[in-house]
DNA sequence: GTCTATAACCGGATAGAC
DNA sequence: GTCTATCCGGTTATAGAC
């Protein structure tokens, strides 16, 4: 009676132990025993649910390219006023940031060490360039804003938000040393901070 | 006679060969093969000049990290000009990460799969903090910018430059796919567009 | 100091009982 | 579906000749 509280979902069980182990040690220093000590079931069941460990990691990989995407482009309408869009896409983003702050790191340490097979995942993915480009230029246009490259702009963006969380320890260690709560402090502050920063920066 | 030339330093083609591999494809990744392969020397001459692959692992990190943070300790003067010293942060940096675009990733990612023994090797490094904040805050005082907490300063000067090229990969499958030459030249923009983002954000 | 050969170990994957 | 036991390839590390 109990047990049916996690009973036909072993899947489940191991796909959110997969996610947590992969997320913190990548897949080169992620142990398939892990996984199954962190999902509480055995090492062969792994395989018979998912073949191998690169194709458990996949699921895990486009998983979480996904969601980082898919909050990007839900910010993106063609006609937004740019102060709203900076607004919404710093405060959507870094919520999704803080509820999962290995994600970056996670992603872009696997892109880089396994450029073939994850630049192949990865393409399946796209942000709705177009449509952002042309929010930009029209605001520009009408001079609410001083002209800036779009790419730049979100590169700006995306930047001031995952950067702190990505070097968090260094930070923790080169600022707040003395008292390690205020950096939970100090990473709360970012979003007025980048809002207030983005907008001055961008004012006509 | 032309042996001569890499006669004696066995050892710095070691570390050469190690910083290569160790830095794209960390310490999980790295194969001891791979290395001696790179070096053109035996697995085993590895182990004899340095014990084991942790041990020629944290030779690498903490070079790394030195150089790092030897930029910034560069840059910081205690009575300097603000304007002054974003140009020649973001110059010097810039410079650094385009010489070795896979460092900061690679130090990100090592502190977070091992962030015990990282955090353990990454506090002997230290950035002048408190020269830092006496700047900032001496600039504030004389009106020269707006008020503006200093970490949040470096935390965002560093981000903007340090995050183009840890996400490289997207960037050019999402912006470039077309013209990938292109992403070159976007980075190279970074630095003038940085200054001049920066610059304005903190006018008084 | 540098090499070849091999020991010792670990981890992904499978076989087969239940 | 789930477990235990085991195989097998690969990787670090060492022994020992030169």
């Amino acid at each position: 009676m109990e047990k049916t509280i996690t009973k036909g979902n072993t899947e489940v069980q191991i796909l959110n132990a997969a996610r947590k182990v992969f997320i913190k040690k990548g897949l080169d220093g992620t142990r398939m025993q892990e996984i199954a000590d962190e999902a509480h079931i055995n090492k062969a069941l792994l395989h018979y649910y998912f073949r191998s460990k690169e194709k458990l990691f996949e699921q895990i990989f486009e998983k979480a390219l996904n969601d980082v995407f898919e909050v990007i482009n839900r910010c993106i309408y063609e006609d937004g006023d740019i102060y709203t869009f900076i607004e919404t896409f710093v405060t959507h983003y870094l919520s999704l940031i803080k509820e999962n702050p290995f994600i970056p790191n996670f992603i872009f340490n696997e892109i880089t060490t396994h450029p073939e097979r994850m630049k192949q995942l990865s393409t399946q993915f796209k942000i709705n360039v177009p449509a952002f480009r042309h929010m930009i230029e029209k605001n520009i246009n009408q001079k609410k804003i001083t002209p800036i490259r779009p790419e730049h702009f979100m590169v700006d963006l995306l930047g001031l938000c995952i950067f702190p969380y990505v070097s968090r320890p260094l930070i923790e260690e080169i600022f707040f040393k003395e008292q390690p709560a205020e950096t939970e402090h100090f990473l709360n502050e970012r979003k007025q901070h980048i809002i207030f920063l983005m907008k001055k920066a961008l004012q006509a």
